[in-house]
DNA sequence: CGCACATGCAGCTGA
DNA sequence: CAGCTGCATGTGCGA
C-alpha cells in the first residue's frame, strides 16, 4: 500500500515542481527523483573561482545533500508525500513510537538521497580552454539510505527495471575531464557546459513532472561511461557534441544506446541551431545556469509524448525559455547591479534558502525518497488529539497553533520555510517534517502542488502563516497562505522572478493542476484497493503497523492495537469540495443539520473544544442515532453503503479496531469496526461506542459524523446533538418512524434528509 | 422483491 | 442473572 501511495504521491509531487532552477524543488520524489537532472556544468577545481556563488551551493550539497534537496525545492507541505504517511498509516510500522522516530531519521537520510543530474555547459571551461568544446556531465547522486521503502524500490524496479539504480550511487559523469564533482556522495550531472543558470522557478510552466517517476541509474552510468569515453577520444568537444550530450542526457534513462545516440543527434541539432541563433544574446554564463532536474526532464518528455520528438520539443522549450525568461531576468538583475553575488540557487529558487539553512527539512514532502521519514515521531507526540486521557491532552504548542491538522497544512510547513526563516511562527522542524511528508494523501498532494503553483503566482502577497490558520481551505486552490516575503531583498527578488511566469505558463499550470486533481482521485481508488489487500493479509498486523505510525494513537491506547485508517478510504470517497476559508467543513454535508448560524456556532464550539478547523478532514459518513445505537449495546449500526465506501474493507467479520478521535474532546476511542452477516449481505457496526455516546450525551436523534484526517489517515468522530430550541435535552424523536436511509449519505444530508427540527441547536 | 437497517432475542460468559 | 455477542427477523423503502 504504502508503496503505491508513495508512488502516487511522488508522482504528484513531481508534478508540481520539477523544473526548478537548481535550487529547488519541492517535490521531486527522490524515489524517482533520486536522480535529479541538473543541467549544470561540473565544476572543475579550476572553475571554482568563477563559481563562487555556486561553490556555496556546492558546499551546501556537501554539507548536506538532503538540505540541498529540500532547499532546492519549495517545500510542498501539501504533498501527500505523506500520503505515504497516509500510506504510512497503513504501513507496517511495528513499533509505534519508535517507528515514527526512526522513520524521521530515515527521512532525513533519504532526503539526502536526492540525486541531481546537472546540466552544465562547459562554457566556462570552454571559455577557459579556448572555447573548444562543451562537455556534458551527468552527476547522479544518491543517498545510501535513500531507499528504505521497499515499495519504492519495487516501484523503481518496475519503472526503471533497475531497482538497484535508485539505491546505487550511480554517478553519471560525462565528458568532464577534470572531476566528477561528486560531493559527499552526491553526484552531479553536468549536461551542458557553458550553460547558464536557468531560473526555473516557473519551470512548472515548461514541464509537468507529474508523471515523472524514476530514472534509470544504469542508464546514467552507461551514459556516463559513454560520455567519458567520448571525452577521452574527443577532448575538444564541439558545441554539437555538447548538444548530443545534452540530448543523450535528456534521453538518458532506459533507452537503449542506439536510441540515445539518435536522440542525441537530433537534440544536438536543435541545440546547435539555437546556439547559432542566439549565440550573441546568450552567453555561456547564461547557459551554465540552466539547471534542470533529470527527473524533471524525463517527466517533461513524457508529458510531451515521450520519445525522441518529445525530447526535442522539450529541448526547444528549454532553450526558448532560456531565451525569453532567463536572459531577461538576468539583465534585470545585472542592471540592478546588486552587490550580492549572483547565487544561482538563491537566484533561481528561493527555496534554496531554506534548504541550505534548514537541513532539518529532510522530511520535505517533496522528497520522494522517504515517505516514511515524514513520520517523525516528535511531530506526533505532542499532539493532544491522541492522548487517551482528554484531561491530559496538552494544549497546542504555543506559537504553533495548528496542531495536528495544521501540521499537515501545506503551507504550515512549506511556506515559512520556503520563503524565509524569519517567520516568527515557523513551527519546529519536526512538525514541518511530519506534516508534509508524513501523512498526506495523494489527493492533497495534488492540491498542494497546485497550491504551490499558486504560490508562485501569488508569492508576492505575504501573509503570516500563523495568522490564518483557520483559513486553511484544504484542497482548494485558494490557498490563504502566501509566502512571506523574505526579509532580505534577495528573497523578494526571487519571488518576483519566480512569479514572472508568462501567461502561457500560467495556463499550463492550471491545466496541470486539473490533471493532477483527477489523477489523485484515481490514485485514491487504487490505494484503497491496495489497502484492502493488505488488510486481507493480516488485519492484526496491519493494525499494529498502522498504529506504529501514529504514535499518538499508541499512546492513547497503550497495549491496544488500533487501526488507524489509511487515507485510502477517504480518498476513495468523492473528493469533498473543501469550503474555502473553512477547513473544518471538509464536506458540504459535513454538518447536514447545521445551517447558517447553527453551523457557525458549531465551528466556534469546535474551536473552543480544541477542534482544529485546520485539519484536513474528509467527511466519510454520518449516522442519525437510533435507540438501539444509543442504548447499552454499545454499538452503532453504520450505513452500509458509506461504510463500505469510506471505511476500510473488512475481510473478516471480526472487523478491525479503529481509533476514533473524538473531535470535540480530542479523546481517542478505540472502537471496532465490523460487520455481521445479514441476509446475504452485511450489516456494519461500530462497536465500543458506549462510552463515546455517554460521554457526549448522545441520544436518539442525535447523530455522529465520521471523518478521516486526510493527512494522517486517522479517523475522527464527532457526536452532534440535535435539540429543539427550548428543549433542554431530551429530544426523543419519533425514532422509529424515521428512517435514515438518506441521512447517512452525504448526498442525502445535502438534501436535508437528516432529521432537521425546525429550530435545532447543535450542542 | 430485494435491500438496508432497527432491534429482538438466543446463546454464551463471567460475576 | 446481567451483560454481551451475534444472528435472525421485522419493517420500511425503493427498484
Amino acid at each position: 500500500m504504502r508503496g503505491v501511495q508513495q508512488q502516487q504521491q511522488q508522482q504528484q509531487k513531481m508534478g508540481g515542481e520539477d523544473v526548478h532552477a537548481v535550487g529547488g524543488n519541492e517535490g521531486n520524489p527522490s524515489g524517482f527523483d533520486d536522480v535529479v537532472v541538473e543541467v549544470e556544468r561540473v565544476m572543475g577545481s579550476e572553475e571554482r573561482e568563477m563559481w563562487l556563488d555556486r561553490q556555496q551551493d556546492d558546499e551546501l550539497l556537501d554539507v548536506n545533500d538532503a538540505s540541498i534537496f529540500y532547499g532546492d525545492f519549495p517545500p510542498l507541505p501539501d504533498f501527500p508525500c505523506m500520503s505515504s504517511s497516509s500510506s504510512s498509516s497503513s504501513t507496517p510500522a511495528p513499533v509505534k513510537a519508535i517507528a515514527c522516530s526512526s522513520s524521521a531519521s530515515t527521512a532525513s537520510s533519504s532526503s539526502s538521497a536526492a540525486s541531481w543530474a546537472v546540466l552544465k555547459s562547459d562554457a566556462d571551461e570552454d571559455m577557459e580552454r579556448k572555447n573548444n568544446g562543451h562537455h556534458i556531465h551527468l552527476h547522479h547522486h544518491h543517498h545510501q539510505n535513500y531507499i528504505q521503502n521497499s515499495h519504492q524500490q519495487e516501484h523503481h524496479g518496475k519503472v526503471d527495471g533497475t531497482p538497484a539504480a535508485l539505491s546505487s550511487t550511480a554517478s553519471t559523469e560525462i565528458p568532464q575531464p577534470q572531476d566528477q564533482n561528486v560531493m559527499d556522495g552526491v553526484d552531479c550531472t553536468d549536461v551542458m557546459e557553458n550553460f547558464g543558470y536557468m531560473d526555473l522557478i516557473d519551470n512548472n510552466d515548461l514541464f509537468d513532472p507529474s508523471s515523472i517517476f524514476h530514472h534509470d541509474d544504469t542508464g546514467l552510468e552507461e551514459f556516463q561511461q559513454d560520455q567519458q569515453n567520448q571525452q577521452q577520444q574527443e577532448h575538444d568537444s564541439t558545441q554539437q557534441q555538447l548538444g548530443q550530450q545534452v540530448g543523450a542526457m535528456m534521453y538518458s534513462k532506459n533507452e537503449d544506446q542506439t536510441q540515445e545516440e539518435k536522440a542525441s543527434d537530433d537534440l544536438a541539432m536543435v541545440f546547435l541551431e539555437w546556439l547559432k541563433t542566439n549565440k550573441e544574446t546568450v552567453s555561456a554564463e547564461d547557459l551554465r545556469r540552466v539547471k534542470i532536474k533529470k527527473a524533471t526532464i524525463e517527466c517533461a518528455a513524457r508529458r510531451l509524448g515521450g520519445g525522441k520528438e518529445a525530447m526535442k520539443q522539450l529541448l526547444k522549450l528549454i532553450l526558448e525559455w532560456v531565451q525569453t525568461n532567463h536572459l531577461q531576468r538576468r539583465r534585470i538583475k545585472e542592471s540592478a547591479s546588486n552587490n550580492q553575488p549572483d547565487h544561482p540557487y538563491q537566484y533561481s529558487n528561493p527555496n534554496n534558502l531554506n534548504s541550505s539553512s534548514n537541513p532539518n527539512l529532510n522530511c520535505n514532502p517533496i522528497l520522494p525518497s522517504e515517505p516514511n521519514s515524514c513520520f517523525s515521531q516528535p511531530a506526533w507526540v505532542p499532539q493532544p488529539a491522541y492522548t487517551t486521557d482528554p484531561e491530559a491532552a496538552p494544549p497546542p504548542l504555543p506559537g504553533f497553533t495548528p496542531v495536528v491538522g495544521y501540521m499537515g497544512d501545506p503551507f504550515a510547513n512549506g511556506a515559512p520555510n520556503v520563503t524565509t526563516h524569519h517567520h516568527p511562527y515557523q513551527p519546529p522542524t519536526d512538525y514541518q517534517v511530519l506534516d508534509t511528508a508524513q501523512t498526506w494523501p495523494p489527493s492533497q498532494f495534488a492540491l498542494a502542488a497546485s497550491q504551490y503553483n499558486s504560490f508562485a503566482d501569488n508569492n508576492l502577497h505575504p501573509a503570516p502563516l500563523q495568522q490564518q490558520p483557520s483559513a486553511f481551505p484544504g484542497y482548494v486552490n485558494q490557498y490563504p497562505y502566501h509566502y512571506v516575503p523574505g526579509h532580505n531583498n534577495n528573497d523578494q527578488r526571487l519571488l518576483r522572478l519566480g512569479s514572472s511566469a508568462t501567461k502561457e505558463a500560467r495556463k499550463k499550470r492550471m491545466a496541470r493542476q486539473r490533471r493532477f486533481a483527477s489523477h489523485h482521485r484515481n490514485h485514491g481508488h487504487h490505494h484503497n484497493n491496495q489497502q484492502s489487500q493488505l488488510q486481507n493479509q493480516s488485519i492484526d498486523q496491519h493494525e499494529r503497523l498502522v498504529n506504529g505510525n501514529c504514535v499518538a494513537a499508541a499512546q492513547a491506547n497503550p497495549g491496544n492495537w488500533v487501526y488507524w485508517p489509511s487515507v485510502a478510504g477517504a480518498l476513495a470517497s468523492n473528493p469533498p469540495p473543501v469550503l474555502p476559508g473553512d477547513a473544518t467543513m471538509v464536506h458540504p454535508v459535513d454538518q447536514p443539520t447545521m445551517q447558517g448560524q447553527t453551523y457557525q456556532r458549531q465551528v466556534a464550539t469546535d474551536r473552543r473544544q480544541g477542534w482544529k478547523p485546520e485539519k484536513n478532514l474528509r467527511f466519510l459518513l454520518q449516522k442519525v442515532l437510533k435507540q438501539s445505537d444509543v442504548g447499552n449495546l454499545g454499538r452503532i449500526v453504520l450505513p452500509k453503503k458509506e461504510a463500505e465506501t469510506h471505511l476500510p474493507e473488512l475481510e473478516a467479520r471480526d472487523g478491525i479496531s479503529i481509533a476514533m478521535e473524538d473531535i470535540g474532546t480530542s479523546r481517542v476511542w478505540n472502537m471496532r469496526y465490523r460487520f455481521w452477516p445479514n441476509n446475504k449481505s452485511r450489516m456494519y457496526l461500530l462497536e465500543n461506542t458506549g462510552d463515546f455516546v455517554r460521554t457526549n450525551g448522545l441520544q436518539e436523534g442525535d447523530f455522529i459524523v465520521i471523518y478521516s484526517d486526510v493527512k494522517c489517515g486517522k479517523y475522527l468522530i464527532r457526536g452532534v446533538k440535535v435539540r429543539q430550541s427550548g428543549t433542554k435535552s431530551e429530544t426523543k424523536r419519533p425514532g422509529k418512524s424515521q428512517k435514515n436511509h438518506h441521512t447517512n449519505s452525504p448526498s442525502a444530508a445535502v438534501n436535508g434528509s437528516l432529521p432537521t427540527p425546525i429550530t435545532q441547536t447543535v450542542k
